[in-house]
DNA sequence: TATTGTTATACTCTATAACTATA
DNA sequence: TATAGTTATAGAGTATAACAATA
């Protein structure tokens, strides 16, 4: 899974910012789901999971537009979510076609264990990039995010 | 596709590498399609072709490892680029188990139509970059590649 | 009419196991 | 017996279109 080097050349591949984010993001997504095994929690669940902790209350469509997940996509995450029990849907009191959403007492217990397993899986990852460089890091990718088309 | 930024908070998600990573990644992916739109040619597949490119005669295996790609999955990917006829495939002389590989005229000429749409692409995505940011980009994300289990 | 969530569907990417033919 | 490529298959992510209920 990682980046064989076999005196194989990238050629012009080597120089592009989207060959190395899609490598390098699947390596950190194989790690992750190595560092979440048997807890039942996939990188989108755990994003829906935080943006419901971060955002109680919030409805469906909005926890979609956080993340980037289409209203489509979404029903099966979130019926993933209600049959392990980490979430609690209801109707919204303002918008009967809405579903608001709170973590349930084992999501945010989810929710904790997998921020401690993300922190010891992105700590040992990225070992070899100072507090400084994996800011960098962060800001330079937030910046291609902001930049990115609607 | 773009991040959405409506006011909901995305808690701890914002300080993890691995969740930018993944949002960017796939934001540059999407743009990188558009750019690419009409020539058939995806990430897989122009990766492919560029191994080639820069390793004529490289065999399939090599390839795959090259690029992090399993022997399996690298069947379907060079029968299609074989159809598409960009690639020309010929048993090795050495090793009569494996074939080796070499771009037709019209994969040299789509890997050169596919460069120009690569850099246009990654030249209006990450205007916001200077160079020197883009190539600290590319250092770090080498750095986790490296760092990544094998 | 527009929006929230749903269903159905399809394509791509990735992963594993078992097979064949050569080495 | 090991390796190169193949087949079959399954899980996951993402995309579109059409629908029901509510706004």
């Amino acid at each position: 899974m990682a980046a064989e080097d076999d005196g194989i050349a990238l050629g012009p591949l080597d120089t592009f910012v989207g060959y190395h984010m899609r490598r390098s993001s699947a390596l950190m997504a194989a790690d992750f789901n190595a560092a979440m095994a048997g807890t039942g929690i996939r990188q989108v669940l755990f994003g829906v999971l935080s943006i419901i902790a971060a955002n109680p209350g919030i409805n469906q469509g909005r926890i979609g537009a956080a993340l980037g997940i289409q209203r489509a996509n979404m029903v099966t995450l979130i019926n993933e979510l209600m049959d392990a029990g980490f979430i609690l849907r209801t109707v919204s009191p303002e918008d009967r076609r809405a579903f608001v959403f709170q973590l349930t007492d084992l999501g945010s217990a989810a929710v904790a264990d997998g921020l401690a397993r993300i922190r010891r899986h992105e700590d040992r990852l990225l070992a070899g990039l100072s507090s400084a460089e994996r800011e960098t890091l962060i800001t330079l990718l937030k910046r291609i995010e902001a930049a990115a088309p609607a």
